[in-house]
RNA sequence: UCCCGAGUAGCUCAGCUGGUUAGAGCAUCUGACUGUUAAUCAGAGGGUCACUGGUUCGAGCCCAGUCUCGGGAGCCA
């Protein structure tokens, strides 16, 4: 093929009166004579002059939104306002049509619940370009993170034989005919039948391997596909999401702390260097639609102004006791405005809690710590009883304004008999995990690790607020179109 | 899964107390115009009122169920 010019360096081009060609789909073509043509490269369009006089009709008639064309023509300096370039076209080509008839996309705005039922187009629209580029910057950045200190990235499997995780519902997943399920004598499935001669799922976390690994490499992170078969119908919730799990021996849990605040401020200063007209338009974006909401609605800062705002800061560091504490004694739990009043120590928090903390109080990130054992999960590290004899873990949650729990982590607990007690109480069978407590076993030491939601960091840095708008083709209850 | 709300043209939405032939803007098509910026002007086409059943002389509107979507909650990343 010709060698094309990309329009993201043809729009600050100044050298002129030079051929070029540029192929991309129109986004408008307006008089007769204007086309906007977008190839991707950027958020922008160069637009594209066509002497309507000297074009057959029948080619201008295929000009049409959604349609990808190829354009040889002549950088000009433009005598329009709205741009610094024009393309004087000399020949114009259609590589494919679009039946304007057909073609749902329009020259306007649309809702983003439009674009969600039409995933497989949304991404020719000026949001979702942003949106996706910016995703991309990310997920570099995380790479780039962890290389520039010396962790090894892991590829977790996909597919594990362990449900002992006990980090919610999982996908099945086998080759056993539903219609003909070989069965045991008692009536059983008989997944020794199986492709795996035993139950298998699709992951819901690499923790564990993760674990492993950091146990021989010192530190390592995964970053891969993970699966919840919930049943969750949120605006922060996917049944197929991506998340990054850094595991690191040797650390403790204010390491750990310290390893994600490093992380989270280092992916969105690169984002905010990197993505600088995505996240610009975003930021518009996002303050058009303020206006439509109702003063009391809208929010402190701009996006732009909360992602730098977010860099300038330390989080807030606090335990979840204390956290109690400003809970019990704020206004809301005063006038009974919580749905769910703090009264006892021991109690989860819920969203409203959460958000009050962070949008209210602290006004920024917060973490919180050494939350009742009774709520978290086996594998993390035991403190020491407090003077009240109340059992805590070191577990740690990192909370977003808009966005809630984006990070979720702990110490592990590295002493055999605190773990395998713990398994114990909880009914987890230690068998399967044999290879899981082995790393206690053989040369334990303490070690620490945490969660990050990827599409969740995606929704914050880009003032999104559905998940949905944050991944390509989003699987959720319902749904797994494209 | 639970609690609210919504579903009317390709899109965004109006549709009164149940009453004649269901409307607008944008998009599309036709024509005019031709340095436009979501071009403009004139005209035209376009509807299973989500689906199923019910009440009624009569249902887009009322009732029941189902489905889908949105917001909130739970589960969590």
């Amino acid at each position: 093929m010709i060698k094309r010019e990309k329009i993201k360096n043809l729009l600050d081009t100044t050298e002129f009166n030079r051929e070029v060609t540029v192929m991309g789909w129109v986004r408008t073509f307006r008089n007769n004579q204007f086309i906007a043509l977008n190839d991707g490269s950027c958020m922008g369009n160069v637009q594209i002059v066509v002497d309507f006089n000297n074009t057959p009709e029948e080619l201008l008639k295929r000009i049409t939104t959604g349609a990808a064309i190829a354009v040889q023509g002549t950088v000009v300096e433009s005598l329009g306002k709205g741009q610094k370039i024009d393309i004087k076209a000399s020949s114009i080509e259609i590589l494919g049509d679009s039946d304007p008839e057909k073609f749902p996309l329009q020259p306007k705005k649309h809702s983003l619940e439009f674009l969600r039922e039409i995933a497989h187009l949304r991404f020719r629209t000026n949001t979702f370009n942003a949106v996706f580029k910016v995703r991309h910057a990310l997920a570099f950045a995380i790479h780039q993170f962890y290389n520039e200190r010396g962790f090894v990235y892991m590829h977790t499997p996909i597919i594990t034989a362990s449900d002992a995780e006990g980090a919610g519902e999982m996908f099945k997943v086998t080759t056993l005919d539903f219609d003909n399920t070989p069965r045991t004598e008692d009536g059983q499935v008989d997944y020794s039948e199986d492709f795996f001669a035993r139950p298998t799922n699709l992951t819901v976390s690499g923790q564990l391997e993760g674990e492993l690994a950091a146990m021989a490499f010192g530190q390592i992170y995964t970053f891969g596909p993970t699966f919840r078969a919930e049943n969750s119908n949120t605006t922060r919730h996917l049944a197929e999401f991506w998340m990054v799990e850094p595991e690191v021996a040797f650390a403790d849990l204010e390491d750990n702390m310290t390893l994600a605040e490093d992380m989270l401020k280092y992916v969105i200063s690169y984002a905010l260097e990197n993505c600088k007209d995505e996240l610009e338009f975003l930021n518009n974006r996002l303050l058009e639609e303020e206006k439509s909401k109702p003063q009391n609605e809208r929010s402190e800062l701009s996006l732009l102004e909360k992602l730098n705002f977010c860099l300038g800061n330390d989080f807030e560091r606090l335990t979840y006791t204390q956290a109690i504490a400003i809970l019990k004694s704020s206004k809301p739990n005063q006038k009974k405005q919580f749905k769910y009043l703090i009264d006892e120590w021991g109690a989860d928090l819920q969203s409203e809690h959460e958000r009050y903390l962070v949008e209210k109080h602290f006004k920024k990130p917060v973490i919180l710590t050494d939350y009742p054992a009774d709520i978290k999960s086996f594998y993390m590290r035991q403190n020491e009883p407090d003077e009240q004899g109340r059992k805590t873990v070191a577990a740690m949650d990192i909370l977003f304004p808009g966005i809630g729990e984006i990070i979720g982590g702990s110490q592990r607990e590295e002493r055999l008999d605190k773990l395998t007690q713990r398994m114990e109480d909880l009914n987890i069978p230690q068998e399967e995990l044999w290879w899981f407590l082995d790393t206690r076993r053989f040369g334990t030491a303490p070690h620490s690790g945490f969660g990050l939601g990827f599409e969740r960091l995606t929704l914050f840095v880009t003032g999104m607020t559905n998940i949905r708008d944050v991944i390509a083709f989003p699987r959720f209850p319902n749904n797994a179109e494209f």
